[in-house]
RNA sequence: GGUGGAGUGGCCGAGAGGCGAGGCAGCGGCCUGCAAAGCCGUACACACGGGUUCGAAUCCCGUCUCCACCUCCA
């Protein structure tokens, strides 16, 4: 079975094909750094992590691109109310999402272009757009893009352009011959910094904000690549115009497309203008990287996200459930890292994921191997511990939450004070027991309260006690 | 106004003409000195109104509600 993905533009589930066999080229729309990653931007850069995640483990070999809008109108403004160049601003903020990023264990893109760093082949397709009529200069070195110059123009979300809602119908100061028409290069306006300008054959200026991903697409996938991903809400216009901009230009461009669904509060896309607490770095203080990346990843990519309370709380109960079993069957039997990254998923998770990354129903596979390992740790099977250990690690290394993976792993593990609080706890254990076998149960109990309320959870079982740290349950903010 | 998406049991969430996904919470049981963890079992569904069909949550018609995009946005 081959992997069918929805594709924005077909509006249906397709057969993924990619241009050249085994090898797939992906676009994604990175951020704008102009602030502080919230769980919306992590959400998109999660989903299309698993999806490459997948990808690969089937055997295709992956090149992602995900670039960094680091000079646009917004980084401008918020940069001069901050009182910095705004250079500064962006790469403040670039570092913030890719700390965002790497904590959430979304693995690094292939290459990570910035739009100040390709103006050189953003001129190349303005020049190409200009030749073949499909882009217009103004006097003070705009370049605009010709919506009527191409018929094809709302093809990808099915707009036409007669029923788009004209924006703001003043007669442009720029120069736009048409409202729908869009800037592929602004001139450098008064009041902006000499800095934050480049010099074209147009004029001094900078980057409209579409240009510069089917410039640095091109570059770096060719003139026509395999997927082009991002959020919902960059469809229209950022997506119809970067079609619209490369097409014009003869080039192939994307042969299909993927929108990553929102992150809401009480039914309504969550927006950073609310602030609402859902900032990366607040939700890290609350809970466990693992946690929120589970949150996150174990939602279909389509579906709206609908972020409460709960959600957390939740998340971090299943990762625990997970997380224990993980370690309860490690100690019995032995499962490398080498042989997670060798061995098959099962093929009811594999027909999941190929059927646009089911993420629920492959849930469901990794939930009965689950259900299957901790029977055969009970019952003292290692065999079929040892397999079902594997296909559960395997299954949550797609989803990029194998618990034994060095990214979740570890963390508060193998350090001196680890070491050091496991002779103690070792001691308390070896005293609770002794009481147990003396039928002492009050002092039995009285061991186990006190490490209870030190954070040391006790689980009994046939081959003796186990201990673990009990898992912060998520923070209230 | 145009375009697209969604309404499933207490909650989350798959499925898409007949065999009641899965998870969380609940209840019953097993295990345990008691717990915890784990395992087994289990009640409660398909927005509303019509229709097609032997049979519909799934198809058709209509209605209602919600969300998003059309301006910066993951």
């Amino acid at each position: 079975m081959t992997l069918r993905l929805f594709d924005t533009a077909a509006r249906e589930l397709r057969d993924l094909t990619p241009l050249e066999p085994g090898r797939v080229g992906i676009y994604l729309c990175g951020a704008t750094v102009q602030s502080a990653p919230h769980v919306g931007h992590m959400r998109a850069a999660v989903a299309f992590d698993v999806l490459v995640r997948w990808l690969r483990r089937s055997g295709l070999d992956v090149t992602l691109v995900r670039n960094v809008t680091d000079i646009d109108d917004k980084i401008l403004a918020k940069a001069e109310a901050a009182g910095r160049p705004w250079w500064a601003h962006a790469a403040l903020f670039e570092r913030a999402f890719t700390e965002a990023y790497d904590a959430l264990g979304v693995d690094r893109p292939t290459y990570e272009p910035r739009a100040t760093g390709h103006v050189t082949d953003m001129v190349d397709l303005m020049e190409r757009l200009v030749e073949r009529g499909h882009a217009y200069t103004t006097t003070p070195g705009n370049v605009f893009f010709d919506v009527g110059s191409y018929p094809e123009y709302g093809s990808l979300t099915r707009q036409r352009r007669e029923d788009l809602q004209p924006a703001e119908e003043t007669a442009d100061a720029h120069g736009k011959r048409h409202p729908h028409d869009f800037a592929l290069w602004k001139a450098n306006r008064p009041g902006e910094p000499a800095s934050a300008s480049w010099p074209t054959p147009f004029g001094p200026g900078r980057p409209g904000w579409h240009l510069e991903c089917s410039a640095m697409a091109r570059r770096y996938l060719g003139d026509a690549f395999d997927i082009h991903g991002g959020g919902l809400d960059l469809r229209f216009p950022h997506h119809e115009n970067e079609q619209a901009q490369s097409r014009a230009a003869g080039l192939g461009f994307a042969q299909h497309w993927m929108h990553s669904a929102w992150v809401t509060q009480g039914g309504t896309k969550m927006s950073k203008s609310l602030g609402n607490g859902l900032g990366v770095a607040e939700l890290l203080e609350r809970a466990r990287p693992a946690a929120v990346r589970w949150a996150l990843a174990t939602v279909h990519y389509r579906s709206m996200l609908e972020w409460t309370d709960e959600t957390l709380v939740d998340a971090e109960a299943m990762w625990s459930r997970l997380e224990g079993f993980v370690e309860r069957a490690s100690e019995r039997v032995t499962v490398t890292s080498d042989d997670v990254a060798a061995a098959p998923v099962p093929q009811a998770f594999a027909d999941a994921m190929n059927d646009d990354l089911n993420v629920s129903v492959a849930l469901a596979v990794v939930h009965e191997a689950l259900r299957a390992g901790n029977s055969a740790l009970a019952a003292g099977d290692d065999a079929a511990l040892r397999a079902a250990l594997l296909d559960v690690r395997v299954m949550l290394d797609v989803l990029g939450l194998d618990p034994a993976s060095p990214t979740w792993a570890g963390a508060a593990s193998d350090d001196r004070a680890q070491r050091a609080l496991d002779v103690l706890v070792e001691a308390e254990l070896a005293r609770r027991a002794q009481a147990r076998a003396d039928r002492d149960f009050a002092t039995a109990d009285a061991v186990r309260d006190r490490l209870a309320a030190a954070g040391v959870v006790v689980e009994d079982s046939p081959t003796g006690a186990r201990w673990s740290l009990a898992s912060d349950s998520p923070k209230d903010l």
